[in-house]
DNA sequence: AATTTTCATTTACAAACGTAATATCAGATT
DNA sequence: AATCTGATATTACGTTTGTAAATGAAAATT
């Protein structure tokens, strides 16, 4: 609902950490970030105070250093997200989208019945409606 | 398969266009923009000339203007952005994603039935194997 | 042929991004 | 109290993006 900060792609893997486990202190994300990824800690600090420029994340003193928390949801974010790449990439239609994917993942048949699960529930939605 | 270039969100309004009809004039680019977006035909044609110097089209010259076409295919790009949102966002989950999206969209009956089709035959498909 | 018009090419410029290095400041240590 | 250390804050710098303006060259017009 509230409007989102633009979230750029290395901020994502700061924020993934911080909305999975916070407060959080900035060595603690260092130390959490995937093994692909290789940055400095001052590259980490940066991304994390162009987020509290953005209002993406908070912080509160304790003693020596900073712990911070999410100020968006990830929800939120994941949806504005999604609706971007879903307006860019497939002019907004979403069935499109979504079978684009299905075609291509490779899902197990759990994942699978799941999204049938889903759907069926989204198809009496639909006829009740 | 080919590694395709990295298109800008700006970009991709442009491609989508090429990739609808081509070869094309950059005048008649400027002209099937969607009406929300008011570009200045020098702004299109600077995303024109990236998008040429990153090589993700070509042109043929014909008499005094030129003709622009694909050299990246649509569904290549699609691919590569879908790959990159993927893992961005939902760390590379596809069923999470997809199960976002269902549950997020509002999908007509006959899309929903559409995309039950394509699960079951993924369905059969995972069985096999 | 000179001028205007129409494309395309080059240059511009500020904001965002990726990736740090450097500076500063508050506790901890000697 | 002076110094060291670990954390935060400021500055840096090249690239990409959004958004054009200026320039150059070819074609159309006068």
């Amino acid at each position: 609902m509230a409007n989102t900060p633009k979230i750029s792609e290395s901020e994502w893997e700061i924020m993934k950490i911080i909305w999975k486990d916070n407060p959080i202190t900035a060595e603690q994300i260092t130390l959490q970030l995937p093994d692909e990824i290789e940055w400095s800690d001052q590259t980490v600090r940066t991304f994390i105070n162009r987020l509290l420029k953005k209002k993406a994340i908070g912080f509160e003193k304790e003693g020596r250093s900073y712990k911070y928390y999410p100020l968006v949801s990830e929800k939120e974010c994941v949806r504005a997200e999604s609706q971007s790449f879903l307006k860019r990439v497939f002019g907004g239609a979403a069935h499109l989208m979504v079978s684009n994917f299905l075609e291509d993942a490779h899902l197990s048949e759990k994942e699978i019945e799941q999204l049938q699960k889903i759907l069926m529930e989204k198809q009496d939605a639909a006829k009740k409606s």
